[in-house]
DNA sequence: TTCCCTTTGAAGAGC
DNA sequence: GCTCTTCAAAGGGAA
C-alpha cells in the first residue's frame, strides 16, 4: 500500500489493530487479482477509504469509550493534526508543509486544479478555463491572487504557520476557508472550549479554530467576511447555552435569511438541533477547489462546477485522494467525538420520510432512474423532459420512481423524439462513434448541423460521449464538445489556444511557422472536414480554404470550409491558417512569400499515470467510446498541401489523437491542401487520419476522456458552453494564439510527449512552455513504447522541434542560396522519401512512421510502410 | 422562498 | 450482504 497514514498520538496505538493488518492484508490480496485497470482503481479507492476507515475504528476504539470531555480524550499532541486543513497533516516526499492542496498538485507535479497546466484529466483544457492567468504557477497564483482574507502573517489565525505558509494559506483560506468556511461545522463554543489547551485549534478541524482559538477568532471577527461568521457563531453559542451543541446548518447558505432562519430553527427546535454529516472526502476537496475551479473558469453553477470537480477528484491521484480521505476520516472523527450521538439517521429522517423503492429492483434500472440532464447531458436538453429542462423535478424519474419508469427503454418523449435509451450498450458504443461521425464533425458547425442521425444518436447515452468531445478531460473533461473535433475548432478557438499553450494538452498542435514574416500573420480559419464551416477571417489575404473531408468521423462530410487567413503584410497572396479538424488538424500558414517554408507536424499524446487512466476507467463515462482504441491515439496524418510556392510558405499538419474517435472509419484520412493562386490556398479532398494498423504492444499513457454529461459548447443554453466559458478569457486566447509561434507549440509538441515521458533535449533549443513545466507528471508511470532515450532520426521528423527547426533551417538555407521562390525540395530533408514534384513546384512527401512502432533502426527511418501515411506536397 | 441541479462518499434503512 | 436512499457543500436558476 503506498499510501501510508501518520497514526497520531494516542491513536497511533491502533497502528498494530487487527483491523488494519487485515485491511492491508485484504488490499494485498485484492492486489493480486488485478487484472484491469479499472479494478485497480476501485480498489485503489477502496483501499483508501478503507485505511481510513480501518484508522476511524481504530481511533473510536480510543476515543469513543468516554466522549465527556471529548476532546480531553483526544490526543494532546499530535503533531500531523496540529495544522488542521491549512497544513496537511501527512507528510510529503519532499518534506515541505504544503499540506494545501494547491501544493498537491506541485508535489506530485500534476496540476490538477490548474485547467491550464494540465488538467489531471490532461487533455486540453477547456476553453473556459482560459489561459493566463491561470498558466501562472500555482504558487504565483497564490501569490498574485488577492486573498478574500489577507491576514497578515502575523496575524493569520494560524500562528504556527511560517510567513510563506501564511501567505498560502491567506491565499488558500477564501476557497477552503472562506467566511463561509469558516463557519464552524461543529459547535464553536463547547464546554470543552474553555478547558481546551491553547494548541487545541491546532488539531483540530480548521473550522474550529476561529472560535476556538481566541486570538483566532478575534482575527476572524475583524474581517468583515467573517462577521457572517461570527453572527452564525452567536446563533451557535446561542443555541449552545441550551443545547450544548451548535448547528452547522446555522451558515448552510451564508445567507442572512439563512442564517437568521437558521437561528430560528435552532431556538425553536433546539432539541433537534440540526447537525449536519461530517463533510466526506469528496466534499472536503469540492469545498476546497471550488473556489479555484470559479476563478479558472466562468462557471458558477454549481452543477457543473461540480461536474468539473468531480472530474477532477478522479483525476486526482490516489495520494491526493488520500489525504482528503483521511481528512474526511478525521472530520468524521471529530464529529462523532462532539456529537457521539448522533447519527446520519436524524439528518435522514429529518425532512423526508425515507422512501424505500419497492419496484426499484424491477426497474431495469440504474440509468434509466436517471434524470435527464444526467442523462442526455445538457447538450441533448432537446431529449429532456419538461420538468427537467425547468430544472424541475424530472418526470420520468419520478415515474421511475415510482414504478413506471419503463416507459423510457423507448418511449417517445414529451418532445416526441425517439428515446432509444440503451443504458448498458457499451458493445455499441464504437458503432455509434462510428455511425456518428458525421455527428462530431457537424457539431463543429453549429446546432443546426445536426442531423437527424445524430439527434437519434443522441438519445444514446453513449452517443453523448461521441456528440460530446472525446476529449475534454480537461478542466472540463466533463465539458467535451469542447475538446470535440466536430466543433470545428478554429485555431483562434479558446479551446485551441488552451491547446497550443497547455503543456498538459494531449493535443496535437497545428501550428503556423512564420518564421520570417511577422506575427500577424495569425492562424485564422478552421476547416472542418465533417462539417460545412466557414470563417472568413481577412479579406485582405483571401486566403481561400476549402476541405471536403470523408472520413467516419464525419461519415461523408463534405463541408467545405473557406478563410481568409491574415497576411503577414505583404498581401500578396498571404495565406494564414486553417484547420481541418476532424481529429486531424491541418493548418496551412502563409507568410511573405519566398520566404521560408516550413512543415511540421505533431502528434501528442497524453502524458497522464497509468493511475489517472485507472481513474478515468472508473469514471462511468469513460465507457462512452472515448477512443480507447491504442490505434487511434496515435494516428498517422497523411497530408498533401499544395500550393503556390510564393504562397504558402508555412504548413503545419498535425492530428489530434485525442479528438480522435476510436474506430476503424476514422483511419483512413488524408488532407490535399491546394493551393490554386498566391491569393488563394484551397484545401479540399479527403481529409483523413489514419492510424497505425498495429496496436502498439505498450502504449503510454493516454487519457481516456470521458465524456461529459451534455456539454455542447455552442449552445448557448448550456451552461459549459464555450460562450459562457470563455467569454471570460476568449480574448487572451485569442491574443496568445496570435503570438503563438511554431515553436512554442512545439514545444508542446504532443508527439514528442507521446513517446518521451522525458522530453528528450532537442538538438534545437526550443522555447520553453508555454505552460506548466509538468509535462509529464506521471511520465514515470508510462511505459514507454520508445524507450529508446534520444529521439529516433525519424522521430526527429514530428518530434516537435527538430524537424520543424530542421527543415526551416534547411528551406532557409536553400531559399537563401538559391534565392529563389522555390521551396528547398524534400531533398534537402532529411525526412525519408522525396516525391520530387514534377511541375517546378517541390514536392514534399513526408512519410510518418506509425507513432506506434517501434523506432525503425537508425537510418532507416524513412522507410515508408504500410502503415505509413501521409504526403505533404507543398508545390 | 423553495426547490433543483450536480458531484462523491458515508451511513442507515430496507430487503 | 446487498441495494437503495438521503445528506453533506455550493450557488445559480427556475417556479
Amino acid at each position: 500500500m503506498p499510501h501510508t497514514h501518520t497514526r497520531h498520538g494516542s491513536s497511533g496505538d491502533d497502528l498494530g489493530s487487527t483491523d488494519e493488518v487485515k485491511i492491508f492484508k485484504d488490499e494485498g490480496d485484492r492486489e493480486d487479482e488485478k487484472i484491469s485497470s479499472e479494478n485497480l482503481l476501485v480498489e485503489e479507492k477502496s483501499s483508501l477509504i478503507d485505511l481510513t476507515e480501518s484508522e476511524e475504528k481504530g481511533s473510536k476504539t480510543v476515543t469513543r469509550p468516554d466522549h465527556s470531555p471529548v476532546f480531553n480524550k483526544l490526543e494532546p499532541h499530535t503533531p500531523t493534526f496540529n495544522m488542521g486543513y491549512l497544513v496537511s497533516p501527512y507528510s510529503y516526499a519532499n518534506g515541505t508543509p504544503g499540506g494545501l492542496p494547491v501544493t498537491m498538485a506541485n508535489k506530485i507535479g500534476l496540476p490538477p486544479f490548474f485547467c491550464h497546466n494540465g488538467d489531471p484529466l490532461t487533455t486540453p483544457p477547456p476553453a473556459h478555463c482560459g489561459i493566463p492567468p491561470y498558466q501562472l504557477d500555482p504558487k504565483a497564483i497564490g501569490l498574485t491572487r488577492p486573498a478574500l482574507y489577507p491576514f497578515a502573517a502575523t496575524q493569520y489565525p494560524y500562528p504556527m504557520l511560517s510567513p510563506d505558509m501564511s501567505q498560502v494559506a491567506s491565499w488558500h483560506t477564501p476557497s477552503v476557508y472562506s467566511a463561509s468556511s469558516f463557519r464552524t461545522p461543529y459547535p464553536s463554543s463547547l464546554p470543552i472550549n474553555t478547558t481546551l489547551p491553547s494548541d487545541f485549534p491546532f488539531r483540530f478541524s480548521p473550522s474550529l479554530l476561529p472560535s476556538v482559538h481566541a486570538t483566532s477568532h478575534h482575527v476572524l471577527n475583524s474581517h468583515p467576511a467573517i462577521g457572517a461568521s461570527t453572527t452564525k457563531q452567536d446563533c451557535g453559542v446561542q443555541d449552545s447555552t441550551t443545547n450544548n451543541r451548535y448547528s452547522r446548518n446555522l451558515d448552510t447558505k451564508g445567507s442572512s435569511n439563512s442564517q437568521a432562519n437558521d437561528c430560528k430553527d435552532s431556538s425553536n427546535d433546539k432539541k433537534k438541533p440540526h447537525i449536519k454529516k461530517p463533510l466526506n472526502a469528496f466534499m472536503l476537496y469540492m469545498k476546497e477547489m471550488r473556489a479555484k475551479v470559479v476563478a479558472e473558469c466562468t462557471l458558477k453553477e454549481s452543477a457543473a462546477i461540480n461536474q468539473i470537480l468531480g472530474r477532477r477528484w478522479h483525476a486526482l491521484g490516489r495520494e491526493e485522494q488520500a489525504k482528503y480521505y483521511e481528512l474526511a476520516r478525521r472530520e468524521r472523527q471529530l464529529h462523532m467525538q462532539m456529537y457521539p450521538d448522533w447519527s446520519s439517521r436524524t439528518n435522514a429522517s429529518r425532512g423526508k420520510k425515507r422512501k424505500r423503492k419497492q419496484d426499484a429492483n424491477s426497474d431495469a434500472g440504474g440509468n434509466n432512474m436517471k434524470k435527464c440532464r444526467a442523462r442526455f447531458g445538457l447538450d441533448q436538453q432537446n431529449q429532456w423532459c419538461k420538468p427537467c429542462r425547468r430544472k424541475k423535478k424530472c418526470i420520468r424519474y419520478m415515474e421511475a420512481l415510482h414504478g413506471d419508469g419503463h416507459e423510457e427503454g423507448s418511449g417517445m418523449d414529451d418532445t416526441g423524439n425517439l428515446s432509444q435509451l440503451s443504458d448498458d450498450d457499451d458493445d455499441d458504443d464504437e458503432d455509434l462513434l462510428v455511425s456518428g461521425g458525421a455527428g462530431m464533425g457537424s457539431s463543429g458547425s453549429g446546432d443546426e448541423m445536426i442531423d437527424m442521425n445524430q439527434d437519434k444518436l443522441a438519445d444514446n447515452e453513449d452517443t453523448e460521449s461521441m456528440s460530446q468531445s472525446l476529449s475534454s478531460p480537461g478542466c472540463l473533461s466533463g465539458l467535451s464538445s469542447l475538446q470535440s473535433p466536430s466543433t470545428t475548432t478554429s485555431l483562434a478557438s479558446p479551446l485551441n489556444m488552451n491547446m497550443l499553450t497547455s503543456p498538459m494538452t494531449p493535443v496535437i498542435n497545428t501550428t503556423t511557422n512564420t518564421s520570417n514574416n511577422n506575427s500577424n500573420a495569425g492562424p485564422l480559419s478552421v476547416i472542418n472536414s465533417s462539417s460545412t464551416e466557414q470563417q472568413t477571417a481577412s479579406a485582405s489575404s483571401q486566403l481561400l480554404i476549402s476541405a471536403s473531408g470523408s472520413g467516419s468521423i464525419s461519415g461523408s462530410g463534405t463541408g467545405t470550409g473557406t478563410g481568409s487567413g491574415l497576411g503577414s503584410g505583404t498581401g500578396s497572396g498571404l495565406g494564414s491558417v486553417s484547420s481541418c479538424s476532424i481529429g486531424s488538424t491541418c493548418s496551412i500558414s502563409n507568410s511573405t512569400p519566398n520566404t521560408s517554408s516550413t512543415v511540421s507536424s505533431s502528434i501528442a499524446a497524453t502524458p497522464n499515470a497509468a493511475n489517472e487512466r485507472a481513474m478515468m476507467l472508473r469514471n462511468r463515462f469513460s465507457h462512452l467510446g472515448m477512443g480507447l482504441n491504442p490505434d487511434q491515439l496515435f494516428p498517422a496524418v497523411s497530408a498533401t498541401v499544395s500550393s503556390s510556392p510564393s504562397t504558402i510558405t508555412a504548413i503545419s499538419l498535425a492530428t489530434n489523437s485525442f479528438n480522435c474517435y476510436s474506430n476503424a472509419g476514422m483511419k483512413a484520412t488524408s488532407v490535399t491542401i491546394a493551393a490554386a493562386t498566391p491569393a488563394s490556398v484551397s484545401v479540399s479532398g479527403p481529409i483523413s487520419v489514419s492510424a497505425p494498423a498495429s496496436t502498439p504492444p505498450s502504449l503510454p499513457a493516454i487519457s481516456l476522456h470521458r465524456n461529459p454529461i451534455g456539454a455542447n459548447p455552442r449552445d448557448i443554453n448550456n451552461p459549459l458552453s464555450i460562450n459562457q466559458l470563455t467569454k471570460r478569457r476568449e480574448d487572451n486566447n485569442v491574443a496568445l494564439l496570435e503570438t503563438q509561434s511554431v515553436s512554442a507549440a512545439l514545444a508542446h509538441n504532443p508527439y514528442t510527449h507521446s513517446h518521451s515521458p522525458h522530453p528528450h533535449p532537442q538538438p534545437h533549443s526550443q522555447p520553453p512552455p508555454l505552460t506548466h513545466p509538468h509535462l509529464h507528471p506521471h511520465a514515470d508511470q508510462h511505459p514507454h513504447p520508445h524507450p529508446h532515450p534520444h529521439p529516433h532520426p525519424h522521430h526527429s521528423l514530428f518530434s516537435s522541434s527538430s524537424f520543424s527547426q530542421h527543415f526551416q533551417q534547411r528551406l532557409s538555407n536553400h531559399l537563401a542560396a538559391t534565392n529563389s521562390s522555390r521551396l528547398s525540395n524534400s531533398s534537402n530533408i532529411n525526412i525519408g522519401p522525396v516525391a520530387q514534384s514534377s511541375s517546378d513546384a517541390p514536392t514534399l512527401i513526408i512519410k510518418r512512421r506509425n507513432t506506434s512502432d517501434p523506432p525503425p533502426a537508425t537510418g532507416n527511418s524513412a522507410t515508408p510502410t504500410s502503415t505509413e501515411t501521409g504526403a505533404i506536397s507543398v508545390s
